[in-house]
RNA sequence: GGCGUGGUAGCUCAGUUGGCUAGAGCGCAGCACUCAUAAUGCUGAGGUCGGGAGUUCGAGCCUCCCCCACGCUACCA
């Protein structure tokens, strides 16, 4: 691509039923400001787009939680989130809403075009329907057993204990969140995107690169090359549910868009807000050849913007294509993966309220350590290492020494420049030095790659104090005070130039600087133009960064040890109550065929003469009728056991009991109390239906 | 089980199409300096690049096998 005309930034929409943490940050927002706040300074056309993502079942079920309206979460967390990140100084030009009305407008817009266009597919399915609250169960609305682990617990969608991805009907007994009664399946009708129809498309943008004008980042290419391997299949974007965009078509009562047809679609209708606010077209920055589009994302959102995403935009036909999707990977919290329904997480509006002024530590930190190209580490000692060792001792000493200098041999006024320190070989070799470094900070962030951008501006901060160390200035002021005018005047000079190099890094401590000249911030990026008035007055020595006491790191560690140890106790529990019933030794799927089970129905029950535990039963496998003896006089009664369905084991050899002929054995499951359970299979299974 | 991404110095990470003695920052050791929040500057120690085999004049990089971490996905009869 030429250099494009104007530049469309988007981080991802955070979902609003939880707060920010610092991972959301490193991902997907900081890197996007950094690089926004660096086109602007390039004095760039660009928006920087961002909004909550505030429909679907999580939230719906937050609300449930929290015993309020989805209504009153989505404002609480919308709330957090968006103060959080004005705090932090990320800088978007719109922080906007999917529950607002021209979001609506758009999406059902979106949806009614490719409708029209004979896009989707319509099909019918079984879904599960709760018929005391008449609707139809989001995924999350049925809890049950999870098949893998016997967790019972399990959403529809997921288990939340051994991380499996599920589906409501994978499930065993499933229940209904609402009414806690098992649901019923019901049929009903959905939109579905053929997403098979765009994998030929997708292969050559995506892998071969076809109509592509910069290269993905590695990680992206192998996540979209995977799914692509896989093959496509198409996905239903509409579900039931009352809480989201309503799908614009008569008789869709109840039902929604699914998020692929809405949080996307944020970006769009936000940036329509955002032309209405500021008197702006919105259009050619989503349908102009010429515009950069890209989406700051983190690695979750992969496939989402990659495949899912594109296809919809170009299915409409109007929109142009992300130029490229920077997806960053994960960062972790002291060794474990950041989670907020664990509780292991540095939320951003907790740090800004207990660390007040710490917002450019956090934005260094975390962009010291962005996960870029792998998973990467956030630690409370490597915080405090870098806030002392590099903010504290390079950055925020260079600032003051040079304060302090200035201060003590000209009263805290700009000192005149000097043509012979000017013309010193060494001073020219310095700024050669530092002109290539600047070419490094801007190659760096025009290729995504913040850390190396970071590392190359803090170089030239170190370049400022050895030129001090070199220059002696505390000893050339007794021999030579004109030379040392020169060589403070040089300095004064790049920490202007600093002031501005790091105000998309550290925008507060930029705002600072200039502050501390009396001046604007420098209306380019650029370096070792600047020209400072001579005898202009300058601020009093400050220090731009403090230092951070092991005292204040050893509690953060404190607070997240004690988490870490309640969640391994409750760990530990689980594990004791499962050794309480160890499993027997492993067998072949040979060994288990030899079962043979088949479904049953109980016809009648009688004591056994003589016998306490015993029952006859008369059980209907279907194609016989048999008699089985079973040992559950003590827990149920005969009359109670008419009609109730079993699982039998049919094979087992005849065996007598108390005069009476054994064929076959009722399965019974024992709960921890020692009460007996029929195990049964549900739904329609009917007599002599094999199990296995 | 399959696919993807990683495994490089004590720690956090770079290493672009295979090419001099494998790099940076921090930490560590020594030296210099004192304007500065004991901060800065210089020098140095420290790596069989996850393990093994192969291709090549040459492999951190390419091929095969294995181990580990993370993610996605399938199957679960």
């Amino acid at each position: 691509m030429q250099e494009p005309k104007r530049y469309l930034i988007t981080s991802a929409l955070p979902y609003a039923n939880g707060p920010l943490h610092i991972g959301h940050v490193a991902g997907a927002y900081l890197p996007a400001d950094i690089y926004v706040r660096y086109l602007r300074k390039q004095g760039k056309d660009v928006v920087f787009i961002c909004g909550s993502d505030e429909h679907g079942a999580a939230i719906t079920i937050q609300a449930k939680k929290e015993n309020t309206t989805p209504k009153a979460i989505i404002d609480k967390y919308n709330a957090i989130i968006s103060k959080a990140f004005s705090d932090l100084g990320i800088s978007f030009d719109i922080y906007h809403r999917t529950s607002a009305p021209i979001h609506h407008e758009t999406s059902q817009e979106f949806f009614k075009t490719l409708h029209d266009k004979g896009v989707f597919e319509e099909r019918e399915s079984e879904q599960y329907y709760d018929e005391e609250f008449k609707q139809f169960l989001a995924d999350r609305y049925i809890k049950g057993t999870c098949p893998v682990c016997a967790n019972p617990n399990a959403y529809g969608d997921q288990c939340e204990k051994c991380g499996t991805s599920l589906s409501p009907t994978d499930l065993i007994e499933p229940v209904s969140t609402l009414s806690n009664k098992p649901p019923v399946k019901r049929k009903t009708t959905h939109w579905y995107l053929p997403l098979n129809k765009f994998q030929d498309w997708l292969q050559s943008w995506i892998v071969e690169g076809e109509g592509r004008t910069e290269e993905w980042k590695k990680n992206v290419l192998g996540q979209c090359a995977s799914w692509l391997k896989e093959g496509l299949h198409p996905r239903a974007i509409t579900r039931d549910l009352d809480w989201g965009v309503k799908v614009p078509l008569p008789n869709s009562e109840g039902k929604v868009l699914y998020v692929w047809l809405d949080a996307p679609i944020g970006y769009i209708s936000a940036t329509k807000q955002w032309a209405l606010n500021t008197g702006k077209d919105w259009e050619p920055y989503w349908k102009s050849a010429d515009t950069k589009l890209l989406h700051f994302i983190g690695k979750d959102n992969i496939v989402f913007h990659c495949l899912i995403f594109p296809c919809i935009l170009k299915s409409h036909g109007e929109y142009i294509l992300p130029t490229n999707v920077p997806a960053n990977e994960f960062m972790n919290l002291e060794g474990d993966k950041m989670s907020t329904s664990r509780n292991w997480n540095v939320q951003v509006h907790e740090f800004l309220e207990e660390f007040p002024g710490k917002e450019d530590v956090l934005r260094y930190v975390l962009c010291a350590n962005m996960p870029e190209t792998k998973d990467s580490e956030f630690t409370w000692k490597d915080y405090q290492a870098r806030n002392n060792n590099e903010l504290v001792a390079i950055f925020g000493n260079y600032a003051n020494r040079v304060m302090v200098l200035t201060e003590k041999y000209y009263g805290s006024k700009v000192p005149a420049q000097v043509d012979s320190v000017e013309q010193d070989a060494y001073v020219v070799a310095y700024r050669a030095q530092v002109a290539q470094l600047f070419n490094d900070y801007c190659t760096g962030i025009e290729s995504y790659r913040f850390r190396d951008a970071l590392m190359a501006f803090m170089d030239i901060v170190r370049l400022g104090n050895k030129l001090l160390t070199d220059f002696e200035p505390w000893k050339l002021y007794k021999t030579d005070p004109i030379r040392t005018e020169g060589v403070l005047r040089i300095c004064l000079e790049s920490l202007y130039d600093m002031a501005t190099l790091c105000e998309p890094l550290l925008p507060f401590s930029a705002g600072r600087l200039n502050a501390y000249f009396n001046l604007p911030a420098a209306p380019k990026m650029a370096v070792g133009g600047v020209n400072l008035t001579s005898g202009a007055g300058l601020g009093s020595p400050f220090y731009l960064f403090e230092k951070i006491e092991d005292q204040v790191i050893q509690s953060k560690l404190d607070a997240l040890e004690s988490i870490r140890r309640s969640r391994e106790a409750v760990t530990a529990a689980e594990t004791t109550i499962i050794a309480a019933n160890p499993i027997k030794e492993a067998i072949s799927y040979d060994d288990f065929s030899k079962l043979d089970l088949r479904s049953g129905v109980v016809l009648s029950a009688e004591r056994i003469a003589g016998a306490d535990k015993l029952l006859k039963l008369t059980v209907d496998l279907g194609f016989e009728v048999r008699t089985i003896v079973s040992g559950i006089a003590l827990h149920f009664s005969p009359e109670a056991l008419t009609g109730k369905k079993v699982v039998v084991l049919a094979n087992l050899l005849p065996r007598k009991m108390r005069g009476v002929e054994s064929n076959g054995m009722i399965l019974m499951a024992e709960g921890k109390d020692g009460a007996l359970h029929f195990v049964a299979a549900e739904g329609n299974a009917g007599p002599g239906d094999s199990i296995s």
